[in-house]
DNA sequence: GTTTTTAAATTAAACGTTTGTTTAATTTTG
DNA sequence: CAAAATTAAACAAACGTTTAATTTAAAAAC
């Protein structure tokens, strides 16, 4: 689907309301307001509120997947450094499509939209599939334990990740960062998810129970 | 606060409502209607919609602290089991109470009732005060390294168990587990969750990088 | 022990807003 | 000149909250 820049501005700012305030929180005039367009439009271009949650959510979703297939059948990378580079770059994008991810995570919860549970059960299982990949690839060449858990591995990656989103101010205050520039912030949480969630990744594909 | 029998079926019919639908998407006549009782009785008992939200937050916090004060004077329990137990313990607290944790989840998310942020504020000092006894007793007796990241350890423990909770459809459906018993496959989840996150802390709690 | 009094609980109805969506008319564009 | 875009206005429905009247329950008075 493509869309002209008046839909993509609607989008965007439908977006940050959503991720700010929630789907039933948002109305369909904060977001025509916003925009800077006429209420009717947001019918006239999406048909609804809710086909624009799902327009909305099909757009983004196809920016955020996973690409493994270079990383893979580069053989002057060792497995572990290429898990980890995948570490790294899923960490960039929920930094950096934050509101995305807070929507997401708010319609996993209340789970009732088909066509949006299906958008993030297809990304879920490209995800897996990119992943299981580096592990196979990662075990032929020995460099990785046998029995390793895929899912419980990304559900670590991602609720790792995601927890941290969701209480970066409690980690702010409680390492006495309130009065940093946020964008320094921003880069020290992230170089300390890195390293934390590469620990993690070492010891589940490489340590022995 | 001591609530009356009808006040606690208001709160548990909206504990139920606002984690299946959102705070938003549940009205006052939802909750009336599914309590069995008039729906000027929410404004009589609790002021408001979104104070009748404050009120159950407040309840149920006080609930799902960890206690930690028995375990750690325990000197027959070494560092390393001490921590699993309290994995274990907050697993099944999170199993047992779902619908709080989701609602708990967006209103994170969302961040806007400054009562509500408060007082998991509250609950994340409390936590990570345990926990943090649990961690300095380990130092001490040397069965732990030093230098632990108490907030990236709960972030993982927290967000593991989270993520697990938001995609249990996803992973039942991975391992072809559609067709058991609800509660055996709830079990099942526990067992595996209970492995995986012991063997995380494990790894953050005494491997050296 | 019965009656009276007082407070609490409960109700149906109404309140003014806000909701998502549609209409029909108008303007802009190619 | 036809198609697409945009508008203000209107729509019924749903929203959270309040009202004023009534019923129930507990306490006080006799």
């Amino acid at each position: 689907m493509i869309y002209n820049d008046k839909q993509l501005q609607i989008i965007g700012t439908a977006e940050r309301l959503f991720a700010n305030k929630g789907f039933d929180g948002t109305s369909v005039r904060d977001i025509a307001d916003e925009a800077g367009v006429n209420i009717a439009m947001i019918s006239y271009y999406f048909g609804s509120k809710e086909k624009l949650m799902e327009a909305l959510f099909s757009k983004r979703s196809s920016d955020i997947n996973l690409q493994v297939e270079t990383l893979l059948h580069n053989e002057e990378i060792a497995p572990l450094q290429k898990m980890e580079s995948l570490v790294d770059s899923y960490i960039d994008k929920v930094m950096q499509k934050q509101q995305f991810f807070k929507i997401m995570i708010c319609e996993q919860v209340i789970n009732k939209n088909p066509v949006i549970i299906s958008l993030i059960h297809d990304l879920k299982k490209k995800n897996t599939e990119a992943i299981n990949k580096l592990i196979k690839d990662g075990q032929q060449k020995g460099a990785f334990k046998k029995n390793i858990d895929v899912l419980l591995l990304i559900n670590t990656l991602i609720g790792s990740i995601t927890q941290m989103m969701l209480t970066s101010d409690y980690y702010k205050e409680y390492n006495g960062l309130q009065d940093i520039p946020e964008d320094q912030f921003f880069e020290q949480v992230k170089e300390k998810m890195s390293k934390h969630v590469k620990f993690l990744f070492k010891a589940l594909l490489t340590y022995e129970v």
